[in-house]
DNA sequence: CAAGATCGTTGATCAGCATCAAACTGCGGC
DNA sequence: GCCGCAGTTTGATGCTGATCAACGATCTTG
């Protein structure tokens, strides 16, 4: 039962670094640990919420893998993100105090529920949080700047090679293989990512196999040749 | 001289109700007014901050227009954004404490310049003002995802409607016509947003020119009928 | 194990936009 | 005025990735 109760506070948990501030004295780690109201499950393929309802809260990832996706009235949509653990979502329902795109759960998740208000409350507090919330949002700009310079200006193929980059540095920072991961998302939702169809995530994937660069086993991928990689994503660089 | 001093007060500039959050007290006002340290203009042409910078302020737009844009080392860039009086540059600057886009001045502009340790001091006193700097910022995530459609889901012809439709709408709510505008930007700059080359955005021109839906007099653009640019941009809801 | 469903691969063809090229326009400077 | 230049328009052609189609692989469920 104690157990329990230490299990869900902030301050204990692993992921502490990626989610919260560094370097808060016990009385700030204590407020920040108020943050969480509660936590929340999310079945594989069900949505943590939709576009259009109301916000009320940001939400920490500690388990799983999400999508984000906008969509319009005539059926088109489009992933706008994939995020893991130690990620927050959310923060586009600020501006409007409603949701505009869908997170879905890509496998059985588990967030943290950290209602927006208390959120500010306590920035207002503890200094080091309220730059925190900053950063986040901020990084989460720079992202896309990143997905809008992919889309506008690379090709499909630099786009999978930056794709699967990026993938690997993320895992790498929470501890796994740099060389090997598995894809939580189908080709269909990675297309829809980087603005291309299914099909040709499929052939560049086997382009990339035969090229001994990467090994593709269904949604297990091994990087043979990271710098081969880099090497796409950054033509001129190599000149 | 003291109408000087009351010009660049925040409280009693015209663009408040666009930079500032309302409903404010006299005291709040007077704190919010503390958040400019310093106003500096920008010749047509020339850059408030380059990539790689130390960020230290945030910048609200008095006059003028921008344009911000990413760069890779091998000389490919895009444009990510355009922005106008009332609207704030330098968001991405706060993750890294460095920018990571280059704002270049389109014509000649005035802004103002907002220290970000100073904006973080006055939020944890003024809670609008904190509430209004996560909305800007969850402003531009949320204005970023529909980039990201835009360049990822939809044709060539229906993000240039969809870009004039989003610049006549951002006029409009400056007060200028919602029938005409002026390009402050080249075609090539535009294809570089809307991740497409300038002789496709002269195309596209020319073929809305042709279906009288709009007037092109250089960079003078007359909306003829905005329904059918609705209508381009989004095909199913006329279904 | 058979039957479906979902997801992925591969091939053939096509279309949208890029590329290359040439000519035109309006503007600032002399 | 004339020139030079940046920006724009328009045409001809080609390539990248979309589309359409068929098949294969894996997992689920009765």
């Amino acid at each position: 039962m104690l157990k329990e109760i230490i299990k869900i506070a902030c301050s204990n948990c692993n992921l502490r670094e990626l989610c919260m501030p560094v370097g808060l004295n016990d009385e700030e780690l204590r407020r920040v640990d108020e943050l969480v109201a509660t936590r929340k499950t999310i079945k594989r393929g069900l949505s943590l919420f939709h576009s259009g309802e109301t916000f009320t809260s940001l939400y920490a990832i500690r388990t799983g893998f999400f999508k984000t996706c906008v969509a319009t009235q005539d059926g088109r949509d489009q992933v706008t993100g994939f995020q893991m653990a130690g990620e927050i979502i959310g923060l586009d329902g600020i501006v409007n105090d409603q949701h505009t795109c869908d997170a879905v759960a890509l496998e059985d998740s588990e967030v943290c529920v950290m209602p927006f208000d208390r959120i500010e409350e306590i920035a207002r507090e503890v200094n080091a949080l309220q730059h925190h919330v900053h950063k986040i949002m901020s990084r989460e700009i720079v992202r896309e700047h990143g997905v809008m310079f992919s889309l506008g200006s690379m090709h499909a193929e630099e786009r999978v090679a930056a794709f699967l980059l990026n993938l690997l540095q993320r895992l790498q920072a929470r501890g796994f293989s740099n060389s090997e991961l598995i894809l939580r998302m189908t080709r269909e939702e990675i297309g829809s990512y980087l603005g291309m169809k299914l099909e040709t995530v499929s052939r560049i994937f086997s382009k990339l196999t035969e090229e001994k660069i990467i090994k593709v086993k269904q949604r297990n991928i091994l990087i043979r040749d990271g710098d081969a990689l880099r090497r796409i994503v950054n033509p001129g660089a190599c000149r």
